[in-house]
DNA sequence: TCGACAATGGATATGCATTTGCAATAGTGG
DNA sequence: CCACTATTGCAAATGCATATCCATTGTCGA
């Protein structure tokens, strides 16, 4: 049986009012900033009973904490920013290039990542 | 001084002849096949020296252990064979994507990845 | 309201690729 | 050929994000 704590509404609120994919990290200190009192173990916790489930989604870069965003949000790719480490959704996506791979070579999926910065530190 | 002993000889010569990025375990696999003894943690001292010295560069993605493959081959992209989990060079790039990021944020370069089966898989 | 038991939190453990300590070995300049 | 010391190999240590232990707390169906 699955109970609905104040962690839990917590820590999936703050997924759901996110506009980017959030570390751990993130998650955590959003939720305590909203004023909920939960440890970073119970974040962890959570991510993975959710992760399972299948509403949220980890979305990874080496050198990077993991993130998680809603599933659902369809095909797209993210922008890295170098300045202030957050990680954006990029709506949309230039398209397939199957073209690019060498005769044989079937590509199934692919994976983009800008780098730079985003607005507000540029 | 840095003395050329058979150990980085024969790790030289498998990253010079390698047509696609290798990992350490990799390397160490097609030393010793070449004929030499070398240790695993050989290949880390030598591949840590070499990386430093600039004249390979890693190439890492999520999941995967890191790869490594001679520097000065130019941009250019991977692509990850989800059967037998060799990484392949890709020549070219698609261009850059300067249009897909939102108005303000400043792209600096990107990193993309084609997921599939090669052509010996498929 | 109550009690079974899911969930929590703090401390401690894990996993495992990579690194380091150290004694033995082997390039190399002279 | 020698001596100096860089390099090697093994075993043991690291690092650190994430997972687990377990006693305590809180949820929720009856």
């Amino acid at each position: 049986m699955i109970r609905m704590t104040h962690q839990r509404r917590a820590i999936l609120a703050v997924l759901e009012q996110a506009k980017r994919p959030l570390s751990p990290r993130e998650i955590h200190t959003e939720s305590v900033a909203d004023g909920g009192e939960i440890s970073l173990t119970t974040v962890y916790r959570t991510l993975k009973a959710v992760l399972e489930a299948g509403r949220i989604v980890a979305v990874e870069f080496v050198g990077q904490p993991p993130r998680y965003e809603l599933s659902g949000l369809g095909h797209h790719h993210h922008f890295l920013c170098e300045s202030c480490d957050r990680l954006y959704d990029i709506p949309g996506c230039p398209g397939s290039f199957e073209g690019l791979a060498p005769t044989g070579f079937a590509v199934k999926r692919h994976d983009l990542l800008l780098l730079g910065q985003c607005a507000s530190c540029a």
